[in-house]
DNA sequence: TATTATTGACTGACTGACTAGTCAATGAAA
DNA sequence: TTTCATTGACTAGTCAGTCAGTCAATAATA
C-alpha cells in the first residue's frame, strides 16, 4: 500500500549518483590502478566535473574504498548453496568447485577485486582484512564441509587434505591468475582444466591397481 | 697470469654502483610499488642523490625493468632440474612440487617478481611477457614431461591433467597468493599445505575400494 | 717525489607538468 | 523566490627529469 515515494527529477539524480559514481570508478580504477587513476577520469566518465564527486565521497580513498564495497558480494552465498549441495559426495565436489570458477574466474568483479586485494592491499589494509573475512573463511569453512561429510560418509579417503582442503581446490587459483595475467594474449580452455582439475583431484594421478 | 685488473677506487665504485641502486629499488618498490616510489627514496637508501640515479639510469621506468631483470633467475633451472629426477614418478612428481614451493612460494625475489608482474603488468606489458616466456612456459613443459614419462611408464593414469598439468600442480599459486596477501597476519603451515597437495593429487580424494 | 692539470662521478637547486582537494558562484528544479 | 547539486578556477603540494657546477681521484709533468 504505501506507494513509491515519488522523487522529483533532482532528488532522482542525487539517489543515483552515488552508483554511477562507484561503477565508473570501477572501470577506472581496473584500467589504470589506485594511484594513477585521477578523481577526474572517474569525474569525465559520469559525465561531471571533479567537484561532483567530492559533493558525494571525502576523498579518493573513500571512493576507492566504498567501490571494493560496492562491487563485494560475500561468499556467504557460495557456503550457503555449497551447504544445499546433493548427489554423490564426488558430485558435491565437482559441483562446488563449478561454483568457485563461475565467481573466481568468470566473474569480472570478483576477478577484479582479486586484483585489487593484491596490488592495492598495501595502501588499504581493511579492504585485505574484510576479504579475508568474507572471502577466504567462508570458502575454507564451506570447502572443510564437504570433505569432512564425505569422509565420514565413507566415500573420501581420510588424509591430511581434509583438513586443508584449499590444497585441492587451490588450482583455481592458478587458472585465475593466468586468466588475470595472460587473458588477452594467450586463452585459457577454462572448462578443459576445470575438467581437469575435478578428474585429477578426485581420482589422483597414482594408476589404480 | 692475467691479473685481475687493477681499479681504481673511482673504477670500483662505479663497477658496483648499477647493483647497489638496482637492489634498493627492489626494497623501494616493493614497499611501495612503482608509481608511489620515488626515485629519490632509491638514491636516499642507496646513500647517493637523484641525479646518481640518473646518471645510470635513463628513466625511471628503465630503471624499473632493469630491476625486474635483475632479480629474475629463469625457470629454465627448473626445467634443467626436472629431467634430472630419479625415482618412482610419484616420487618426481614430489620433488618436482618441492622445487616450486623452493622457488615460487619461499624465495623472496620470485615472490615478488610475481607480485610486480599483477601490479604492474599493466603499465609493462614487455615484463608480463618475459615472465610468459621464462617461467609459465618452462614450467607446463617440465610438469608436462613428468607427468607423460609417468603414464608411458605405467604409474600414472592417464587422463586430462596430462595434457594441462597446470591443474594438478596449481594449488601453489593459491599457497603463494595468500603468502602474499596474509602472511604477517595470518602464518600459513607451508609444509603442511605441501603434503597435503602431494598427497591429494597422487591419490585423490575418492576411497579405493 | 712533489706539483699541477684533467677527468668524470656526483650534486642539488630548478623547471615543468601534474593532481588532490577547496570553495565562491551559478542556474535549474522545486 | 529559495534551495542545493553542480561547476571550474584556484591553491598547495608532489615529483620526474635536467644540468651547470663541484671536487676528489687520477694522470701528466716537472
Amino acid at each position: 500500500m504505501p506507494a513509491e515515494k515519488q522523487l522529483g527529477q533532482r532528488a532522482q539524480r542525487k539517489a543515483q549518483r552515488p552508483q554511477e559514481i562507484l561503477e565508473a570508478a570501477f572501470e577506472e580504477f581496473v584500467e589504470r590502478g589506485y594511484v594513477a587513476t585521477r578523481v577526474e577520469d572517474v569525474a569525465r566518465r559520469v559525465g561531471v566535473t571533479k567537484g561532483t564527486i567530492y559533493f558525494y565521497f571525502e576523498t579518493k580513498e573513500r571512493l576507492f574504498e566504498e567501490m571494493i564495497r560496492h562491487i563485494s558480494v560475500p561468499f556467504s552465498d557460495i557456503s550457503a548453496n555449497a551447504k544445499n549441495l546433493s548427489g554423490s559426495y564426488s558430485e558435491r565436489i565437482r559441483m562446488f568447485i563449478r561454483l568457485l570458477y563461475d565467481r573466481i574466474v568468470m566473474d569480472r568483479n570478483t576477478r577484479e577485486l582479486l586484483r585489487f586485494v593484491l596490488t592495492e592491499g598495501s595502501r588499504f589494509p581493511q579492504v585485505v582484512d574484510r576479504h579475508h573475512e568474507e572471502f577466504i573463511v567462508p570458502f575454507k569453512a564451506a570447502a572443510r564441509d564437504i570433505l569432512e561429510a564425505g569422509v565420514a560418509a565413507g566415500e573420501f579417503r581420510d588424509g591430511p587434505v581434509i583438513k586443508i582442503p584449499d590444497a585441492a581446490i587451490g588450482a583455481t587459483m592458478m587458472l585465475s591468475v593466468w586468466q588475470m595475467l595472460f587473458a588477452d594474449r594467450k586463452p585459457q580452455d577454462v572448462e578443459a582444466f576445470f575438467e581437469a582439475h575435478v578428474d585429477v583431484i578426485l581420482n589422483g594421478l597414482i594408476a589404480k591397481g
